[in-house]
DNA sequence: ATTAATTTTCTCGACAGTCGAAAAAATGTT
DNA sequence: AACATTTTTTCGACTGTCGAGAAAATTAAT
């Protein structure tokens, strides 16, 4: 159904806007708020005095003294009032961040994970202990981290953060709200990894969106699994994502067993340990390794670029699966462009003419013009860095809503 | 950007309500009104007043006489505020329809096509003729008709009413606009049919929208092409909906000729030629035929059902086609119910098994349940309905914008 | 040092919109 | 004809945005 309008989700949406200008541009004088968000200087007035009563917004009054006149006065998030633990799983290991509500980084530490960890007691015990550390050895309160947010990859829970089947620990299902809720009280996410890296390509490269009609960016992560993340540019210009589990898209009914059971997903072919079992010409019923060196992709990898014609094909197959595959979800989605991450991107002359090959064998495509295909190698900060964005704006949405509330104070 | 709100937006956004309010509820008071959109009374009043007085609304005085106290009086669209003209386009006919504000079917009348009718030219002259045609006989004014929406199918371009490539006329392209501006001043707007038909039963059985978590539902339509249209429920209770090529998405790469132009195309093994062709054991690199009467279809589904082996592979062929298509849809957009429409409903019982066993192999639909799916039998009208409920809230939200203005005046 | 100029920010009154309560309207019942 | 009942309209209070002018804080000029 749709909701009335009231004066009071008026204030809401111009407070909302405010809080996003902040976001954009950072450091923000009155008349700069006012210019960007084409509020009246007075609306921007009650509304700035009103966030600053209620503690999330400070004012520096520090003259840069540029020309003559009044000087401007610079609002700024301020830092102290939430804090957000971002934790990010690989399978080599798992990283914590602490980052402020001004989007600062305060804290960060890496733990390695075992490298057959299978049992996921263990692995979890060790997360809340690792949690409570970032807390206490920055001297907060568990009620000043107010979200927590997990990225993993695997098939998440729409609804409540429930890892549902991961590379790792398979059907073994992982509710982390359950886990994390006796130690804090914040709110837990839970989301796939890759999603996160989409969001961030998306807002960095917001003109690449306009490559074609539909305002979308595919992002594919290749590693030892296939990730994929679609963002998209709405009419008010949030951009939204997701990540469906593209690497277990079928794509050959009589293909390899992959890890989740079935035969011929796009992973079981063209993930690391696919196209290992290509080239060595392992049984298409064995079941896979759980995990294997970045090492010995590179020496393959040199095998085939020395025209050994078995290792090449194992390539050449995985490019194969990858292009359909991305033909078959530009068809579906429309004609967008496509990053490429994850330390796959070092194969990719490998794959190359095979993907393209794919990409192009779609109508629009061949209707129109390819897509624009980047390649983008900081993975994980990728990833860090839309969850953290995501996270805050998230934060300024509860903000919003909660007006007057007294939940917001903590100088 | 996000836009700002103002106290104009806010009138906005109730007239929008009460408007949207009348749409589904059809004739409705006051109270009602003030119930269901929760606005207050003297809300509903301003606004009611407001939209009476700019012709859009009318109010019946008569009183059905329910008990005691003051009757009700019921306000209702003024139907000659506003006409469409829908026209559904299919290989054998043309569909011209008159609809007024109200949304109540004011005519209709149908024109056969030519059996082999393949000149663009004469189809289009004929069609201006029979829009002239539509308004004369209805004694109305060009003006009075708001728009002019089309069905078709076929790729649509987006953005402006131009038919990109369609089974008949294959890549010669025809812009409605062009065609159509000298003759009436309407806004022209040409839709995937497909499109509306999954808007239409999205509107219908909103209930199994819910499903799943993700509130969408599918659209197959099956006849001598193959469509599809994903309809979403949105957060505000908007139903939208888009028509992805789904019948041109690639099903196998070594597969046979599709008529446009690629190979292995879903419709190419799954659409009635298709069928025939691998029935027939045709080469799988000759043109197929551009029509083919149902009469020879429903002849081969009879030797299938006696136990012919060839066309029983035919069918089955088809289905595990459309099956794993659909379960790759699946994969990307996550699990959703199924509707089937189209002549191609009489065959499923040759197709059900291979079609869900490849819906089956969804790693989403075996970790959760089986998607729901129905059937559809009054495809044609499902169309038109969408389009005309396209059209009317599309009137509504125009109107909503043009509080004061002069343009709705023909009472 | 004082005054003028300039730029930014704040304040005040006007206007638009929604709401709750009370008044008015229209009918049935006694 | 007076009263009861239900629906609709009207009125005053409240919240929000806006434009214009006042106030503030600085530099430049006298």
């Amino acid at each position: 159904m749709l909701m009335k309008a009231s004066t009071e989700n008026l204030r809401k949406q111009n407070r909302g806007l405010i809080l996003s200008a902040l976001r954009r541009l950072g450091s923000v004088s009155h008349t700069e708020l006012s210019q960007w968000t084409s509020l009246s200087s007075a609306t921007v007035s009650t509304i700035t005095t009103e966030l600053e009563k209620e503690g999330i917004l400070l004012r520096d009054e520090q003259t840069p003294s540029s020309g003559r006149g009044r000087p401007r006065v610079k609002f700024r998030q301020n830092p102290n009032c939430a804090f957000i633990a971002i934790v990010r799983i690989t399978s080599e290991l798992v990283q914590y961040s602490l980052v402020d509500y001004a989007g600062t980084l305060k804290d960060r530490f890496e733990e390695k994970r075992p490298p057959a960890e299978t049992d996921i007691e263990t692995f979890s015990a060790r997360l809340k202990l690792d949690i409570e550390r970032l807390i206490q050895r920055n001297e907060l309160q568990p009620e000043q981290i107010l979200t927590v947010s997990i990225t993993t990859k695997g098939l998440v829970a729409s609804g409540k953060p429930e890892l549902l089947w991961s590379p790792v620990f398979e059907d073994t299902t992982l509710d982390f709200e359950d886990l994390l809720k006796p130690i804090l009280p914040a709110q837990i996410r839970l989301t796939n990894d890759t999603q996160f890296a989409a969001q961030s390509i998306a807002e960095k490269h917001a003109e690449k969106l306009g490559g074609f009609s539909n305002r979308k960016i595919a992002t594919l992560s290749l590693s030892h699994s296939i990730g994929l993340g679609i963002a998209t540019e709405e009419a008010n210009g949030k951009i939204t994502s997701f990540a469906p589990p593209f690497g277990h898209m079928m794509h050959d009914p009589n293909g390899p067993l992959c890890r989740c059971g079935a035969h011929g997903c796009i992973e079981s072919i063209a993930g690391f340990y696919g196209i290992l079992r290509t080239a060595f010409e392992v049984d298409d019923n064995v079941v896979p390794a759980k995990f294997i060196p970045l090492k010995e992709i590179e020496n393959i990898a040199v095998r085939a670029r020395n025209g050994d014609h078995r290792t090449e094909y194992a390539f050449r197959l995985a490019g194969e699966a990858l292009g359909i595959g991305l033909g078959r979800l530009l068809t579906l989605l429309g004609p967008m462009p496509i990053a490429i991450t994850g330390h796959g991107t070092l194969f990719y002359d490998l794959m190359q003419k095979s993907i393209l090959e794919g990409i192009q064998n779609t109508l629009q495509v061949r209707r129109n013009k390819m897509p624009e295909v980047s390649f983008h190698t900081d993975e994980g900060e990728l990833i860090f860095n839309g969850n953290m964005q995501s996270c805050l704006s998230d934060l300024d949405s509860n903000i919003i809503s909660e007006q007057n509330g007294t939940k917001w104070k903590f100088n």
